[in-house]
RNA sequence: GGUCCCAUCGUCUAGCGGUUAGGACAUCGGCCUCUCACGCCGGUAACCCGGGUUCGAUUCCCGGUGGGAUCGCCA
């Protein structure tokens, strides 16, 4: 890594070093008993009671939790002529930045929709108002458009299922909310959260293994009162919910496991689960992806989707991403903020790259373009285990996608480097010179702060001098190679890179001077460095007149004027 | 502790009953070479353990162990 390092000048200009971990894969399933899951006519599971509401599915599945190999012909998400368009959604909470985890999650749903024809609708779930700001939303909306991440509907862009910000959408919940309450399915508890989180810390002296579930108090009061309350949903305890996952196959869960949970705090505003699904039964979502830490909300969400009656959308859990000492990834655990990674000068291609063959893979292949993600993902070649983020993975795409012109071609190369050459204090006027300038540098970089490194020569004038680089090579008795070169590159009649290193050769050739001695100082002369691209190549660059310009200098700097 | 999920080189992964277990990153050699790179050649390196099923398990089943997620009027 170091090596492809600027080794003239200023160093960090790579992706932090590091080490990762480890992870594995499998196979995946599918489909669920969900309108959407176009494949088999799977039975629309006794959904549908209202009184403790809840799919009754297979309660406890025997055994075969490891659904059998998904067959090539009842794909549930297989795409078929005759199936509701897909519309998926990325829903982050605006409490933060926009990180590379909650990137993956868009991506994904990005390229399903992309690839199928469907919907990518961006909802803001805000119902945090401790930690939600205005700022953070228009940040993750910045960056999703730096990363090419576009939707169809969202909070800007509006669309027919709006509004998109659940603070927008309040009534709708009251509205469901109700419909669980009149169903029986959910009630008003007045309990205040003083006294259950009282009750929560006792039990935690008592048995501290032991969870705390809410007593029901509240469960068939009889007489509401004035106080507060919240809306709670009355937990079957019986029976279990089953689905299958795109990605995990069945998965069944008793709901012995669940809970009078709150769906609506005090102050009417959502919580997460219920505010989640009634927002992608309003919106129409049809498969839902998502992290596989939401992996535990899905059989409640399916116990609101059959309280109130409705088919639930499909599912798809992605594994965790974790950082690369296996823990969970946060700020205290490297980067994880898009922006800095965009700041480094990763291409957001590459960080696509990366992230889609995080969980994802394409038989051996490592290397892909936005458009040959989106026309080869698929969830069936989703794997199921954690993986850690390896920063040097990702710096080994960036640095395929910044080489390879059919990646990055060079006039889009010219557009991702100047503002970091820029930020150097240069200024990019000739856009042809550096257009010229990338393909020497291509096979160098790794960023885009490494890439505007490689380039300072080209747009100092005079070029910065590397002090170690002019002491090692910039000696006086290498003056005269110096001025002899000049003399004879002056003569030359067209300034190419041919010519300059016939004329080099042949100079070399009649003194009998070792290139060493001659081509080293000249590199420094010419770009103040030891390490540079072909000499020739950069003399024909820069043009003659610079080239000569310079190599007086180096002459000049080599042997003081006496 | 309850519930859910996972388990192939250091890392990301391929593998879908029979392979010398493949690729990539990283790492170690070498070649190429005007420097640095690129590139090329080669090396080291993995199926968590134990039972089944099977003529045959990395692959299927069960158990164990290990790891992760989650148990809020956060999302």
């Amino acid at each position: 890594m170091s090596a492809r390092a600027a080794s003239g000048a200023s160093a960090s200009n790579e992706l932090a070093p590091s080490t990762t971990k480890s992870g594995r894969r499998r196979r995946a399933r599918i489909d669920f008993p969900s309108a959407y899951d176009a494949g088999s006519a799977r039975a629309k599971s006794g959904l549908a009671s209202a009184r403790a509401g809840a799919s009754q599915a297979p309660a406890r599945a025997p055994s075969a939790r490891r659904t059998p190999r998904p067959s090539t012909t009842g794909r549930a998400h297989a795409i078929r002529p005759g199936m509701p368009q897909p519309r998926l959604r990325f829903a982050p909470s605006p409490t933060g930045m926009l990180h590379i985890g909650g990137v993956r999650t868009a991506l994904f749903n990005w390229l399903w929709a992309r690839k199928t024809g469907g919907t990518f609708v961006l909802r803001i779930e805000d119902t945090d108002r401790e930690r939600s700001t205005p700022e953070n939303e228009a940040i993750i909306l910045r960056d999703l458009r730096w990363l090419g991440l576009d939707w169809d509907e969202g909070p800007d862009t509006g669309g027919a299922f709006g509004p998109y910000r659940q603070m927008e959408r309040l009534p709708l919940y009251r509205e469901y909310a109700d419909k669980l309450i009149a169903a029986g399915a959910a009630y008003r508890c007045y309990c205040t959260k003083e006294e259950l989180d009282a009750a929560r810390e006792a039990l935690k002296k008592d048995n501290p293994k032991q969870q705390f579930r809410y007593p029901g108090t509240c469960r068939d009061r009889k007489s509401p009162t004035d106080r507060p309350s919240v809306v709670r949903l009355r937990a079957p305890s019986d029976g279990a919910v089953a689905y299958r996952d795109l990605v995990f196959g069945e998965v069944t869960t008793p709901n012995s496991a669940q809970q009078d949970v709150v769906l609506v705090r005090s102050d009417g505003i959502p919580l997460y689960n219920f505010g989640c699904v009634v927002d992608d039964l309003t919106m129409g979502i049809t498969l839902v992806a998502r992290g596989r830490d939401h992996m535990i909300n899905t059989p409640l969400q399916l116990l609101l989707y059959t309280a109130l009656g409705r088919t639930p959308p499909a599912f798809a859990h992605l594994p965790m991403m974790l950082a690369q000492d296996g823990q969970k990834l946060s700020k205290r655990h490297g980067a994880v903020s898009v922006a800095e990674y965009r700041d480094r000068g990763v291409p957001a291609t590459a960080l696509l790259n990366y992230l889609a063959r995080f969980g994802w893979s394409f038989g051996d292949e490592e290397v892909f373009s936005v458009t040959d993600l989106v026309a080869k993902f698929d969830w069936e070649r989703c794997g199921r285990g954690d993986g850690k983020f390896d920063l040097k993975k990702l710096g080994a795409i960036a640095f395929e996608h910044l080489k390879r012109p059919e990646l990055t071609s060079d006039a889009r190369y010219v557009e991702l480097v100047t503002p970091f050459v820029e930020a150097r204090g240069l200024e990019v006027r000739d856009r042809d010179l550096c257009q010229r300038a990338v393909p020497l540098i291509r096979q160098r970089a790794e960023t885009l702060a490494s890439a505007a490194d490689w380039l300072d020569w080209v747009f100092r004038d005079p070029p910065a001098m590397d002090d170690k680089a002019q002491k090692k090579f910039l000696l006086p008795e290498r003056a005269p190679h110096l001025r002899a070169l000049a003399a004879r590159l002056a003569e030359l009649e067209s300034f190419t890179t041919a010519e300059i290193e016939r004329v080099a050769k042949a100079y070399l050739e009649e003194t009998g001077a070792p290139i060493g001695e001659v081509a080293q100082p000249a590199r420094v002369a010419v770009t103040g460095r030891a390490a540079s691209p072909g000499l020739y190549e950069v003399m024909a660059l820069l043009g003659r007149e610079r080239t000569l310009e310079r190599l007086e200098r180096g002459a000049a700097l080599a042997a003081p004027a006496t």
